[in-house]
DNA sequence: TCGTGCGTGTCAGGTTTCTGACACGCGACC
DNA sequence: GGTCGCGTGTCAGAAACCTGACACGCACGA
């Protein structure tokens, strides 16, 4: 520890704290996941495939916030163990509808209890009610910033070009 | 868009939200910090060594969620640039504090006022009380989370509550 | 009809970041 | 005194991720 005090206002700043509390978060989740060997990416990943099944790989790598080819890497890692699988070849356009194997669900299914006790333990200290606030004010953030709204749930609230 | 709707119940997980708000709040700070030739670690790094000059690589690295590591290699790359000066070698111990320099002092001045502008854009919808709100919910979400008490400004929980 | 724009998958190369390991300085404790 | 734990700086090597670029399929409007 070399610094002795000092206290500025640098942690008054939110977008410093949202960063700190995302690294929090980032930590804890790679601490439980990785007894499991598995990644958050990975995580992130099969989750959404559970929620959203036959999503393509660009979709995942928009929901799991990388670029498509690092999605695509993973997503071959993946098939090449067994735990999602997809056509060779798309039927419709281009893109290739990506599906849990059982083998996939299984695992997901134990990641699934580890984050979710993480989770709350990140919610422990809040009320029901603190809880939707902190839910309603991080969404006025992200939508502040940019937002992409095919994100926000999937059913587009008055997008269109 | 492969993906016709669904809306299932991802997006009501606070963790996954978190996540997102602190991408979108990272993709706008590159894209206000590209014309500058800067990027996001390097402004945090800038910007904690203005708040709190002296700061060891270590504790810079911590500030900036990154490995002593990354931020050693990045520090040299910044001493190489003129940005910053540390000594040759350490006086006490082994820890080597870091100053700015009057161009990274410069540079950095381009850089706050582009990030202030995110951070504000950021927070536009949302009141000041709901800014206090927000901020006191992130640190609390933090703090049940592993928690650095040294990260939290060098003085323990000395917030309310 | 054709062309333009957009989204997708994919290949290649490069950059950033991390994991693992080692030596050293300092303080606490036996 | 000696030793143990902790923090720091540093040297690799490896893994993850990104940027740039190309070809293809589909929907839209001129």
């Amino acid at each position: 520890m070399s610094q002795e005090e000092a206290g500025v206002d640098l942690e008054t700043s939110l977008g410093y704290l949202l960063k700190e509390a995302s690294s929090a978060l980032r930590v804890a989740m790679e601490a439980v996941l990785r007894p499991l060997g598995m990644t958050v990416t990975q995580y992130s990943c099969l989750e959404l495939l559970a929620q959203r099944p036959g999503l393509s790989s660009s979709d995942l790598a928009r929901g799991a916030f990388v670029t498509r080819q690092s999605m695509n890497v993973l997503l071959q890692a993946m098939e090449r163990g067994g735990y999602v699988r997809r056509p060779a070849e798309a039927s419709v356009g281009k893109a290739l509808p990506t599906r849990l194997t059982p083998r996939g669900r299984r695992s997901l299914g134990k990641a699934t209890v580890a984050v979710r006790s993480v989770e709350a333990r990140m919610l422990s200290a809040l009320t029901r009610d603190e809880q939707s606030e902190a839910f309603r004010l991080l969404q006025s953030m992200t939508r502040a910033l940019g937002d992409d709204p095919a994100r926000t749930g999937g059913r587009l609230d008055g997008r269109h070009r």
